[in-house]
DNA sequence: CTGAAAGCGCTTACAG
DNA sequence: CTGAAAGCGCTTACAG
């Protein structure tokens, strides 16, 4: 029984007394195999350490049982710092793909630029997942390139109408809505909202449609000295915060567009002595773990990342089977914590 | 030009006028191609969008270009709650694989049963790296298992003497001789370490004997009254905290064995009232981006994810390539912040 | 510098 | 129920 390197499914039939393709029915549970000979054979597949070659079955198949996922972020300064929320979405993903026999290639896009084809392209994976924060308009023709070139995707993020291919994303413009009624139900009137409002950004810019639609609901109108641009990072967040404070900006609440720049924006009001909730309120969107754990513990909108994992893996897969898949939007729904509730 | 499906070097060479092998070896760049037909080939496959497929051309090489990552960690009620600190290797191992040309699968090994075989005797993966702050003895077995195997793997963790395989670590013994050195140079006497302190967890033990160390060139001895065991999550640190006050324990400072510990402890002091860093200093081990944010924010020992990710991925791939690699030990620094410096 | 040939390890019609 | 044959798309000696 020494045999050299791995072994194969050849060397399981000789040792069967079989046929190789013999080998490979018992294997995948062929039911035209006799159940003896496939007791034999899986007897020996074990005794050997045997594992079916993927590539060998992959090229003979023409598809690889992998799904990638990229990551295409603005490239940070700190390299290793990735949004929170995209971890927690990378862990749905991975158990999501696990549960259901497929295997996951991670990337981080900051480092190729033709990223849009290889993947699939070269047959490592059956289809992508898209997961970024990036700017929307300057993704869009890579977008259209792989819808072009017939490559299997789904994407995190706003499900535009009119958008190339499937997106998945979470209700954005129910969670700006939502928080900006909370906040006013607790007797805020003048609220900062920190974070891009733009179809560059569109999952911001829903959220700010929704900010700015329940402040219509309660008689307000949005005021744009309290909305300071600001990208999904801590810093960006305490700089837009900072520059509203010298700006001399008057606000009794501040909602980030992300948990990240509440975060940075708590950071930025603690510097000023400012206490929060009694002087301002503050709210972020994601529900990180860290917004569990701060002082006081933040207020956000919570998206359910084990359901978005979970749909975003079944709606690739369907897609790869060939079926129709729609863009959906998920439901979120308030945390509620100090930062918003005592003062 | 309308091929159906993807495009294979046959398809380019028909168009070239050349054979396929010719293609092949144009487009790996053999010296043995006349320039201009090379020229000719890279531009037709330029148009096509061609790229190699990688089944094919593994199976021909009998190797993948990609690593595996696998994280074996106690599996947690929550499930997408992962240490942040393997986030952020996370980070930087696919950086790393990025940079070296090589792919990277990722998968939470919770889910299955027979990990230390699948991906590279499938031919998945050229080798494995594994991650993980579980049971120690649990897993040598299976470590040893990976040896018999021949498997090409290294593993993040303390590098024991006489233990099967190449690990990369910090130098755990270091960071906690020299936080607790740090700690008792700012005054505190009674120092609570929270984490386990036994041969299952040997990162933890081995920041504890650093502790231990520090204490005794202070001429102090342990106190078995101020150790609690827990392992690397917030809710632990806080039973672990939480448990040594309801016990009556006096400490002025905690040393926590990760930083979730720390801020799973500082959660429990701040319900008790008692004020950080004036009562009672707080410590971690990690930095995790968290470390940062809190108030106060945590001193840490900061473990380089950056450097660790690299040179994990570096003594894989010597491994791969059949050189002889040595287990290291990474330097670890200090980051002190308020959680034990004011007060 | 280039082509014809072999083969990596599977899976799947096609016969029997 | 099982075997002989073909073929997935490459890469690499071997000739020339």
């Amino acid at each position: 029984m020494t045999i050299k390197g791995k072994a194969t499914s050849l060397d399981i039939a000789h040792l069967a007394g079989v046929s190789q393709p013999t080998v490979s029915r018992a294997l995948r549970g062929s039911p035209s195999v006799n159940e003896e000979t496939r007791q034999k054979i899986l007897t020996i597949a074990r005794e050997l350490n045997y594992k079916v070659d993927k590539n060998a079955s992959n090229l003979r198949c023409q598809q690889s049982g992998t799904l990638a996922l990229l990551f295409f972020e603005d490239p940070t300064p700190d390299d290793s710092l990735i949004n929170p929320f995209f971890h927690s979405m990378l862990g749905s993903i991975t158990r999501a793909c696990a549960l259901r026999g497929f295997d996951l290639l991670v990337s981080f896009q900051q480092l190729s630029a033709d990223w849009h084809a290889d993947f699939e392209d070269s047959h490592k994976a059956d289809g992508l997942i898209l997961l970024g924060y990036g700017d929307y308009l300057e993704s869009e023709s890579k977008l259209q390139q792989l819808v072009a070139q017939r490559t299997h995707f789904v994407r995190w993020g706003a499900a535009l109408p009119g958008e190339p291919g499937v997106s998945i994303g979470c209700d954005n413009f129910q969670g700006g809505h939502d928080m900006t009624a909370h906040l006013l139900a607790r007797g805020r009137r003048r609220i900062a909202f920190l974070g891009h409002a733009s179809d560059h950004y569109p999952e911001f810019f829903e959220r700010y449609r929704g900010h700015a639609e329940a402040l219509h609901a309660a008689g307000l109108e949005p005021d744009p000295a309290l909305q300071a641009d600001a990208i999904t990072t801590e810093q960006a967040g305490y700089e837009a915060a900072a520059g509203l404070l010298a700006a001399g900006a008057h606000f009794d609440a501040v909602f980030g567009a992300s948990d990240l720049i509440a975060l940075g924006a708590m950071k930025a009001l603690r510097e000023r002595g400012l206490r929060m909730p009694v002087d301002v309120a503050v709210a972020g969107f994601d529900d990180i773990a860290m917004a569990g754990l701060v002082q006081p513990a933040l207020s956000t909108v919570q998206q359910d990342t084990k359901q978005a994992g979970e749909v975003l893996v079944d709606s690739l897969i369907r897609l790869i089977q060939g079926e129709k898949v729609e863009s959906r939007t998920l439901p979120v729904r308030l945390a509620l914590r100090g930062s918003s509730m005592a003062g």
